[in-house]
Order: C-alpha cells, then sequence, then structure tokens
RNA sequence: GGUCCGGUAGCUCAGUUGGAUAGAGCAACAGCCUUCUAAGCUGUGGGUCACAGGUUCGAAUCCUGUCCGGAUCACCA
C-alpha cells in the first residue's frame, strides 16, 4: 500500500484510539510537504480539531506520536501551526528508490486484451489545405492523450476522421481544373498538400475579384455573391461529384491522394500516428440512414420543405438541423454516421474526441442526438475541447497570411536548433546524419513542450520569433538533463567506475536527494491524475520540476566523484531514476530524448 | 441578447479534491566553466491573483453580482 494512504488509515485509526470518533476518510488531507518546511508529508490538522476538542498544535502532537509509534518508515514529525509534518526515514527512500529502479515499468499501469478500450479522434483535417498551428496543438494533445490513457491501463485505438467531401474541396478543384495547368506535385516539387491549398487560395481570390467586379456594377454584395458564376460551377460540382459523375469523382481522388502524401509527410514529421482512418465520404450515408431511421421512430421531426432536424429544447439547447431540405448531409449527419461505423468496428468502452472548444455546442449536441437514438454511450463521450492557439496579433487569419504553417515551422525550428547546437559544438564526432537525428529531436521537443505545458483548455498565444526558446522551462532543458544523465553513465564505463545497480540503505541523504526521491516516487500519482483529468500539461509540469531539481543536485553534488563508494552508488540510483522517469514522462508528451546534446 | 470558457509579475505560463510566506521561465541586473555537458547553476528586483460582496479555522481556488476578453447560438465544416 501507498505511503500516503498508510499514513491516513494511521490517522483514523489515531483518531478513533485518542478520540473515540470514526471520521469520515474523505476530510483526511495528506499531501506532499512543501519544499520550503521540513518534512516529507503533511497531514492538515485544522478539520481535525472539532473531533480533538483540541487546539491545533496539541492535535498535531497526539495523532503524530501515535503515527510515529503505528509507522515504522516515519523517522520524526513536528507540528507547525495546523499542520502534522511527518519525515520518512532515509532507509524507506532508499527502499523505495532502489523498488523504482527495479521497476521498469514504474508508474505505469500494465494492458492486456481485457483492459478497457479508448477510442481517441484527433487531427481530423479538411483536405483543401495544408496543416497549421492549430493542427499541431490538436495532433500533439491527441497523441499524448493516447499515450497516457495507455499508461493509465487502457487499450487505445487512436483515430482520425477526414474531412474529404464537401464545397470547399469542390472550389480547390475547379480552381485547378481552371488555371492549374496539369500541375501535380511532382512537376512543381510541392508537397501535395500545399499545392491543392494554393489552388483553395487562387479559387478565394478569384471569387473575390468576379464579386468585385460585380459590386462595382451596383449590385449588392450578397446578390453579386449569389450570382457568382464561379460560385455556381462550384455547386455544380458538388453536385455531380454525389451524383458520382466519373470525371469529377477521378479528379477528386487525385487531388486529395495528393493531399494524403503531403499529410503524411507531416503526420510523421510532427512523430503522430494513427490505427484508423475514416473518411467522411464513407460515413455520411450512414448518418443519413441513421438520421432518416430517427425519423421513423420519432426521435426528430420533418418541416414542411423536408429537412429533418432535432428539438432539443428540453434539454436547454436549441432546435438543430440533421438532413437539410435537398436530402443531402450536414456535420452533425457526418459524425452521427462515423460514430455508429467506429462502434460497428470496435469495442470502446470510451469514446474521446479532441476538437476545438469552437465546438463545444456541436459536440453537446451530439452526444444527446446519439442518446436519443439508443447508443448509450452518447452521454459519456468526451470532447476533449481544447483552446485556441493565437499569434500575438491575434487569431491567425488565411486571408491575411498569418497562418503559421506546420512544416514551416517545424523547418525553421530544425534549422534553430541545427544553429544552435553547431555554436556549442556538442555534437563533435557524430555522423551528419546522427547529428540531423539531434536536431530534429530537439526542435520537436521544443515545439510539443511548448505546447503541452499549457493548460489545454485555454487559449495560448505563440509567438514564433520568441516563443521557441531553447532554454529555461522548455522541452530542450529537460531533454538536457537527459543528456546529462546519460553522459554520467557512459563517463562511468570509460572511467571503470562500477554501479552496483541498487543503492544501498545505510546511506544518509541531503536535502536535494531526498527531494529527488520524493519527486521520483510521485511520478504514479501524477500519470494518474493526468489519466483523469485528460492533462499532459500536469506531466509537462511535473517532468520540469524533476529535471530542475536534478540540476540543482547536479551542481552542488560530485557522483562518479564522489569517493565514498555507498553515497556514490546511491547517487547512481538517482541519476538512473531520474534518466528512466524523464524518459517516460517525456514519451508520455510524445517526445524523444537523446542520448548526447 | 442566451449559453459556455477564460482573466495570476512587463511578457508566456504553473498553482491536483479549499491549506502554511502565490511559483517558474523569458526579459533586466550581478555572479559561477583547470571536476561528471554553462541548452546549466546561484542571487537581486518585479503581485490589489480583474473588481465587489459572501461561505469558513483558512479563498487565486467554492458561491453571487459587476467589468473585460474569447467561443458559440448557420440548410459552413
Amino acid at each position: 500500500m501507498a505511503i500516503e494512504n498508510q499514513i491516513k488509515e494511521a490517522a483514523i485509526q489515531a483518531i478513533k484510539e485518542l478520540y473515540k470518533h470514526d471520521i469520515n476518510p474523505d476530510i483526511i488531507q495528506v499531501q506532499l510537504t512543501r519544499k520550503d518546511q521540513n518534512g516529507d508529508f503533511t497531514l492538515v490538522v485544522f478539520p481535525l480539531l472539532k473531533v480533538s476538542g483540541k487546539k491545533p498544535e496539541d492535535t498535531g502532537n497526539d495523532i503524530g506520536n501515535f503515527i510515529l509509534e503505528k509507522l515504522p518508515a516515519i523517522d520524526s514529525f513536528e507540528v507547525i501551526k495546523g499542520f502534522l509534518n511527518l519525515t520518512l526515514s532515509h532507509d524507506y527512500w532508499i527502499s523505495k528508490l532502489n523498488a523504482i529502479n527495479t521497476d521498469t515499468d514504474f508508474g505505469f499501469m500494465s494492458v492486456n486484451q481485457h483492459s478497457p478500450q479508448m477510442m481517441i479522434e484527433y487531427s481530423s483535417p479538411n483536405t483543401n489545405k495544408p496543416l497549421h498551428l492549430g493542427h499541431i496543438r490538436n495532433n500533439l494533445l491527441g497523441y499524448s492523450l493516447s499515450r497516457i490513457a495507455h499508461a493509465n491501463g487502457y487499450r487505445v485505438v487512436k483515430t482520425n476522421i477526414v474531412n474529404d467531401r464537401g464545397i470547399h474541396i469542390c472550389k480547390s478543384m475547379l480552381a485547378w481544373k481552371k488555371w492549374g495547368n496539369g500541375e501535380t506535385p511532382e512537376s512543381t516539387g510541392k508537397k501535395g498538400d500545399h499545392l491543392v491549398g494554393d489552388y483553395y487560395v487562387k479559387f478565394d481570390q478569384e471569387l473575390k475579384s468576379e464579386i468585385n467586379t460585380l459590386v462595382n456594377q451596383g449590385v449588392s454584395k450578397e446578390e453579386a455573391e449569389k450570382q457568382s458564376v464561379l460560385m455556381a460551377e462550384a455547386r455544380e460540382m458538388l453536385r455531380q461529384w454525389e451524383a458520382g459523375n466519373a470525371e469529377v469523382v477521378g479528379l477528386w481522388e487525385m487531388m486529395n491522394e495528393w493531399v494524403y502524401a503531403g499529410f503524411n509527410e507531416t503526420y510523421k514529421a510532427l512523430g503522430v500516428d494513427f490505427d484508423k482512418i475514416y473518411y467522411e465520404s464513407q460515413t455520411y450515408s450512414t448518418g443519413r440512414e441513421m438520421v432518416l431511421a430517427g425519423l421513423e421512430k420519432g426521435f426528430f421531426y420533418k418541416k414542411d420543405d423536408g429537412s429533418v432536424w432535432v428539438d432539443l429544447t428540453d434539454k436547454g439547447l436549441d432546435e438543430k438541423l440533421l438532413l437539410r431540405s435537398d436530402g443531402t448531409s450536414v456535420y452533425m449527419t457526418q459524425d452521427i454516421g462515423t460514430a455508429k461505423l467506429r462502434f460497428d468496428d470496435y469495442q470502446i468502452d470510451k469514446m474521446v474526441y479532441v476538437v476545438g472548444n469552437e465546438q463545444d455546442y456541436h459536440f453537446k449536441v451530439l452526444s444527446l442526438v446519439l442518446d436519443k437514438l439508443g447508443f448509450e454511450w452518447g452521454k459519456d463521450l468526451v470532447h476533449f475541447s481544447y483552446g485556441m492557439v493565437e499569434l500575438p496579433e491575434g487569431k491567425m487569419k488565411s486571408r491575411e497570411g498569418t497562418v503559421v504553417d506546420a512544416d514551416d515551422l517545424m523547418r525553421e525550428m530544425v534549422n534553430t536548433a541545427r544553429e544552435m547546437s553547431r555554436e556549442l559544438g556538442k555534437l563533435d564526432g557524430y555522423t551528419n546524419e546522427e547529428a540531423e537525428n539531434v536536431y530534429r529531436i530537439i526542435a520537436l521537443g521544443a515545439l510539443k513542450y511548448f505546447m503541452l505545458k499549457v493548460d489545454p483548455r485555454k487559449n495560448m498565444t505563440f509567438n514564433p520569433r520568441e516563443s521557441i526558446d531553447f532554454n529555461g522551462n522548455t522541452g530542450p532543458f529537460i531533454q538536457y538533463t537527459y543528456a546529462r544523465i546519460q553522459s554520467i553513465f557512459r563517463k562511468a564505463t570509460e572511467k571503470g567506475i562500477a554501479w552496483s545497480g541498487t543503492a544501498p540503505v545505510n546511506v544518509s541523504l541531503n536535502d536535494k536527494e531526498n527531494n529527488l526521491v520524493r519527486t521520483i516516487s510521485n511520478f504514479s500519482n501524477v500519470v494518474m491524475e493526468a489519466g483523469n483529468s485528460f492533462s499532459p500539461a500536469l506531466i509537462a509540469n511535473y517532468v520540469y520540476d524533476l529535471a530542475k531539481e536534478y540540476n540543482q543536485f547536479y551542481h552542488e553534488s560530485p557522483i562518479l566523484f564522489e569517493e565514498n563508494e555507498d553515497l556514490r552508488n546511491v547517487r547512481l540510483s538517482l541519476c538512473m531514476a531520474v534518466g528512466n522517469t524523464i524518459r517516460k514522462a517525456m514519451w508520455l508528451l510524445g517526445v524523444d530524448v537523446p542520448e548526447r546534446m
């Protein structure tokens, strides 16, 4: 049993014996002691005063003495104000350290084929333009969540729903057909997603100029949009696509293939992947069938014009469209169909959608609609709602060209990492290929950590020039700490200094060492909390604290140069445990760690 | 207007079920490389936790109201 729980139980027993009271266990609070105080764990005595009928100090002393007697791991205690600070013996901590070093899976729950299954949807791009900064946050969150879920004992299915149909794709297709001169990714040397994105922009420009011309002729803007020949052509193309026109479908397939090839490159660079990809072109008709079935059962209703709606006013929401009057499906319809197919394909115990907070309303509706359709998991679906990424000037706007492209950003960051690393001369002796790999690890580490350390719910600001730092509270800082530790073990081998693999228990730890063991052993709690609250940020902030503490220890304590063999073995054990914990924590964030940097 | 989310140092952000003197990084300034990686470490300055009430032993945290910012309420996705 974890030591916190032992303390808690001992406290309950103390109150029972000393004050003849059965206390509600929930009001016993055991927490890590603040760093500026003596002690390892703190029991808050304020809530117990009513039961004890004594002053905080006396109550603390009563319970402290009882626990001291009861638990051999407790070495001493002191009562400051209403806080009972318990200090554990060095023996306890060193044994704990050894146990952690023995258990390579410390902090992770095991997963087998009977474990509950969680499906996590993330990424969900449109096929008409390349991935940008907002997608990066989404992808990194989704990927990290999948690993955190795995560490919490879930089988995880990572999934992506590609929005590959609709008027926006037809716009790119039409522009390419009109002005593309048969350009391909090969002929231009451009990534397919960027090429298709360029034609989307081209369409927008042409449309704008067409509308401007009409407006100049005295037509109102609204009217001009209706009259637009270009828009009419795009709509016609969509109709032909839905009707299965071979030429249109062929064009659609070709351009989508270009986009997918481009996306795959970006995903690979970003280090994310999927177990199963769904395409809306393959799910929307299922959605429509489900809506029609729901209509027959009376869950939904039809308006005079033939459109199908769901009434959610009794749930405090509005009426929501499910099928257009012409029978075609909308966003909601597709999500209903996709959900159905997923639950047909997999045994899903929990469904998580990683989608921006601008869609909070959509997911409230989806949850209720699925519930109405008889899916019991409908109301249990989790919308992991994250905030926008904004630039210092405000929101990214594609029209103003302020969108930060995912590929550009990653390339620039690798360049920065390369420059910096060369300046520091840290990788002398590495081949070019090895060095390039390290630059990538560092650049991606900086980017990922930057995005993940922030509370996902909140909007965040990204300054392309300043946000990407390699010093301070950053990914590279943590990676650097890891590389330092690996360096120590390399040096140990070189110097012929053997590490026993375990720490002898008869050594007394200084404050920094004690802090480190405490922090390391708290890893399992942090992983659990991160899983319960779906928060990679908890892991990120934890691993930063750990690295910071380690660096302080590293600076003031000789490790290989420590002459006392027992002490040296303790310190090497600490190094090993910190290194492993950093690697595992970073793994949970989807960040790699380099052996050298 | 209704609903939802947010507001903590000059900037970017932490602050787990309410707990002790609200913490980091960046930026500024001052130190530390003839010992294991200076992408590091140490120190200084910087706060009305948006505001006002309330709840209680105790509030950045919970409740109410106000102000500010964002999102959403489409036969767009």
